[in-house]
DNA sequence: TAAATTCCCATAAAATCCCATTTTTTTCTT
DNA sequence: AAGAAAAAAATGGGATTTTATGGGAATTTA
């Protein structure tokens, strides 16, 4: 299995908050933790951030370690590579997924990102998303207003030639 | 086998949401997922995008590893590439054809695009495309009224040259 | 010791696997 | 070039496995 993850969904969080990990997810988490064996609780790092952030962000280990090693290279002192030490190694947490394949979004993590009964899932690349479904749905919104402004022919797709030069 | 679908074809989808997939597109589908080999599962992905888009669209792996790749020379946090991700990363599924040739579509993918009994298939250059055979009649009946209405001597012909600087 | 967390077990629904049959296409033979 | 034989493609259904989810008991934590 790849190390890019794909899709998204709608899952029920309970009392205790746990709640399942889409399966395709957890294939890929397992892909990119170097330890984990058939058997064994696959690793993740949950980032949840500074306060402005509205989602939480997990990332595999083959994923952190990418970003741990960038960091590693920065001047130690500065401001750079202090500010990401506070994000990334900071406002983060280790879990593991068990064997049914949930997860335990504590109580402190749940109050800070309004979320309930439900969590929303989504892929982004190397790492997924997750959000309360009604903060979400808002910051959807948003982008399909922003794309409603733009011309009648406009296709997010011409964004796939930006970055590269022809 | 070249990289570039061909043809069209109806395809009965069963209770359980499977289709045979034409056995041309197999082929390239095949030879543009580089780990294939004769006997496993050849891979591909569904990208379903957001509520406008009125059909699956159907990427070999070459194809969205293009994608994948130029949204990652776009600048983290951009608007672009959260976009793009959004678009190519959530709203997708990576899928694998069975033995016999066919594909599973969840009943979610189903309803969303009102695919019952019959699912239409149609090729567009690298990618293709499935459609409920009653909305791509109503879409295609509009590329023809387009066309009625262009002068008598156009010819979609013309567009070739558009892409190209002279 | 009350609250939160972890562990263990349970189950309905959905997704997969495995095997069988029918159609269609291609190839071979006369 | 027609008809028979063989191969490939399309389709159907039952059994099995995986997912997603729920709840109680045991255990840790503040």
């Amino acid at each position: 299995m790849g190390r890019r993850f794909r899709g998204e969904g709608l899952h029920k969080v309970d009392s205790k908050g746990r709640v399942s990990i889409p399966a395709l997810f957890r294939r890929v988490i397992e892909s990119c933790d170097p330890n984990w064996k058939e058997g064994l609780p696959p690793e993740l790092i949950i980032v949840y951030g500074d306060e402005r952030r509205k989602f939480i962000e997990c990332y595999t280990i083959e994923a952190i370690e990418e970003v741990d090693s960038k960091i590693d290279n920065l001047p130690r002192g500065s401001l750079e590579r202090k500010t990401l030490e506070r994000f990334f190694h900071g406002q983060s947490i280790p879990t593991s997924i068990d064997e049914t394949g949930r997860l335990v979004l504590s109580s402190k993590l749940r109050e800070r990102f309004a979320i309930e009964k439900e969590a929303y899932f989504i892929a982004a690349g190397d790492t997924f998303q997750i959000w309360s479904p009604q903060i979400f749905e808002t910051d959807q919104e948003k982008t399909n207003n922003w794309l409603r402004q733009q011309p009648l022919d406009f296709d997010p797709l011409s964004f796939l030639d930006l970055g590269n030069d022809q």
